[in-house]
DNA sequence: CCCAGCACGC
DNA sequence: GACGTACGTGCTGGGT
């Protein structure tokens, strides 16, 4: 086994950490590993960091507890950290990157992050090192709770363990990193993925760091006010619910909701079943049935107003930072298979925006006193790449006129002037142009419309007379995907269609649809992710104060003082606009607000 | 502790 | 006859 026979050696002085900087100084590259007292690194103590730049070696350098002395060491290897012509390797760099932050020392790139790499070369595997050690070096690394116990209220921190533990454990995280940064690297040139990771994923790692540590402003008090009318809005419909349904019950219970509307009050004979035999009871079908009974208007408000309490009222005040007063997400860079972040802890990306009342939450985001925000978002960049990628002339001609591209569609399809084309008319081609995006069928677009089959066949072959090459374009993708096994977007992300070929037609036909939509929501992807590292680095550059803290999707926003605001708009507009060059233009629509829902 | 069902975003 | 719109996170209930 490659990670067997090593030598890891422990730094014991300053006299050979000294000398450890001086041998790294001529260095290439070097990997890095940095253990902690948290995993939550805005919050970590340094405990030590393990080195390692040849196969099966590497050392360690302990830090004590006192601060003072962990900066005086940390000062010995900050021009390592800080010299640009040393690649920085290392498995999520992001954590590192930040924990180091805490000490003062900004990690400079360029970066090679095993995770992001086998994230680019196999997005829908898993890519903790665990994972990649036992899969490409066949080796399964020391357990982390080999040295502080199970997790559960009882789990040490790596300050506890013996720091002769520690070496074999730490370093070899380090080594393992560093080995597979040599399989994978070639492989990323291989595949043809080096320009994406160099130039979008790997500098995209700082961005998010910066952008986690700055973190968002909560009005805690606009939360709790609101909590306590949810609370009372929440009681009295339970009460209502519980008299039109003539008994109690737990309402939020899919199992007891279900058996009161279908058996105890009979709303329907046919009423559909989920997998497991229960009624189902989600917002369509009760939507569908609420003429039947006043019970279940009064359910499909109270599940919102619940949802409203429970995930964002409530949760979002105890995620705010005792030290900053504001929240501080993580953004996942290689959870989603095309390409997308993801936001956790909390999730920032699902913030209500539709309805009237989840819209107070999204007040209670507020800039710092005396600043704004400013917020810029793609308009329809996913339709724009389907115009421009599958190359449809009349659709291309829609975007090129500047008209409502729903109202355009609709036109189009309903064979009618775009002036007279009715509100119903674009609400059904909005539906189609999303459906299209997503590989819709006619059987799902008829669900969607309520409307017939054969009705809703006529408008998707409506809508591909109107756009042929969009046809040509979703049949070719799925053509490519069928050849080759995967399908990429503008920038070479590759997502694998494993299952194209399969003979359950359910199975197959998912993986139709990830053909046709992976390349378009990945290079939507693509795209904020350059405009994002570009926009970080004219911050820097022209030392603006603007500070960039969230992203969503298509949309990107800003905190920043209202002197900065001419100069950020035209700056974030031309960067996200020039991302790409497309036959269509990249359209961004932008405001400015004092919360986030002014700002949107 | 895990899964199902549901609901929020794009 | 069955199936049926991409990508996520997180809550509650309910079974183990």
């Amino acid at each position: 086994m490659s990670v067997g026979n090593h030598s890891y050696t422990l730094i014991e002085s300053e006299n050979d950490l000294r000398k450890l900087v001086s041998e790294m100084r001529s260095l290439k590259e070097f990997c890095f590993d940095t253990e902690t007292t948290s995993i939550s690194a805005l919050a970590s103590n340094l405990v030590a960091i393990a080195f390692s730049w040849k196969k099966g070696e590497g050392y360690l350098v302990w830090f004590p507890e006192e601060r003072a002395k962990t900066l005086s060491l940390l000062r010995i290897l900050q021009p390592l950290f800080e010299n640009t012509s040393t690649l920085k390797v290392g498995q999520n760099l992001k954590f590192d990157i930040q924990v180091l932050e805490n000490y003062g020392i900004e990690v400079k790139g360029p970066f090679f992050d095993t995770m992001l790499a086998h994230y680019l070369l196999e997005p829908d595997l898993r890519h903790n090192m665990d994972f990649l050690s036992e899969t490409y070096l066949n080796y399964t690394p020391v357990p982390i709770e080999s040295l502080i116990g199970e997790k559960g209220k009882n789990q040490k921190t790596m300050r506890e363990v013996p720091v002769e533990k520690l070496v074999e454990y730490s370093v070899e995280d380090a080594d393992v990193t560093y080995q597979l940064k040599h399989l994978f690297e070639p492989r990323l040139i291989k595949e043809g993925l080096t320009e994406l990771a160099s130039k979008i994923e790997m500098p995209l790692i700082k961005v998010l760091a910066d952008m986690e540590r700055t973190g968002v402003r909560v009005n805690e008090g606009d939360l709790r006010s609101f909590a306590v009318q949810l609370r009372e809005d929440i009681i009295a419909l339970e009460k209502e619910i519980y008299v039109l349904a003539g008994t109690e019950f737990n309402i939020s219970s899919p199992k007891q909701l279900g058996d009161i509307l279908f058996l105890r009050l009979k709303l329907d004979d046919n009423a559909r079943v989920t997998k497991t035999k229960q009624f189902t009871t989600n917002e369509e079908i009760l939507q569908r049935l609420s003429y039947k009974h006043p019970v279940i208007g009064k359910v499909l408000e109270y599940r919102g107003l619940r949802k409203l309490l429970s995930t964002y009222v409530e949760a979002l005040p105890q995620l705010i930072d005792k030290s900053t007063g504001r929240v501080h997400t993580s953004f996942n860079q290689a959870i989603a298979s095309t390409g997308r972040l993801s936001s956790n802890n909390p999730n920032l990306q699902n913030i209500p925006v539709k309805d009237e009342r989840g819209r107070e939450i999204r007040k209670a985001f507020v800039p710092e006193e005396g600043h704004i925000f400013f917020s810029a978002d793609y308009s329809q960049i996913e339709l724009r790449l389907m115009a421009h990628l599958s190359r449809d002339k009349s659709m291309i001609a829609d975007f090129l006129s500047g008209s409502d591209i729903h109202a355009a569609t609709a036109a189009k399809i309903f064979g009618v002037e775009i002036s007279e084309v009715t509100r119903e008319m674009r609400s059904r081609a909005k539906t189609a142009n999303f459906g299209i995006i997503y590989g819709i069928s006619s059987f799902g677009l008829s669900e969607r419309l309520t409307i017939g089959r054969k009705e809703a066949k006529e408008l998707i072959d409506g809508y591909f007379n109107s756009y042929p090459g969009v046809k040509v374009y979703m049949d070719e993708s799925i053509r490519k995907a069928r050849a080759l096994g995967y399908v990429t977007t503008m920038f070479g992300r590759k997502r694998y269609t494993r299952d194209i070929n399969s003979r359950n037609q359910v199975v197959r036909g998912n993986a139709e649809r990830n053909a046709i939509n992976a390349p378009i929501q990945g290079t939507a992807a693509d795209i904020i992710k350059i405009a994002m590292v570009r926009i970080h680095e004219r911050l820097k550059k022209e030392h603006m104060k603007a500070r960039m803290i969230l992203q969503v999707h298509d949309e990107l926003i800003f905190e920043l003082l209202p002197g900065e605001l001419d100069k950020l708009k035209e700056m974030v507009i031309a960067e996200m606009s020039g991302a790409a060059r497309l036959d269509v233009p990249l359209k961004v629509d932008w405001g400015t607000g004092k919360n986030w829902l002014e700002a949107h």
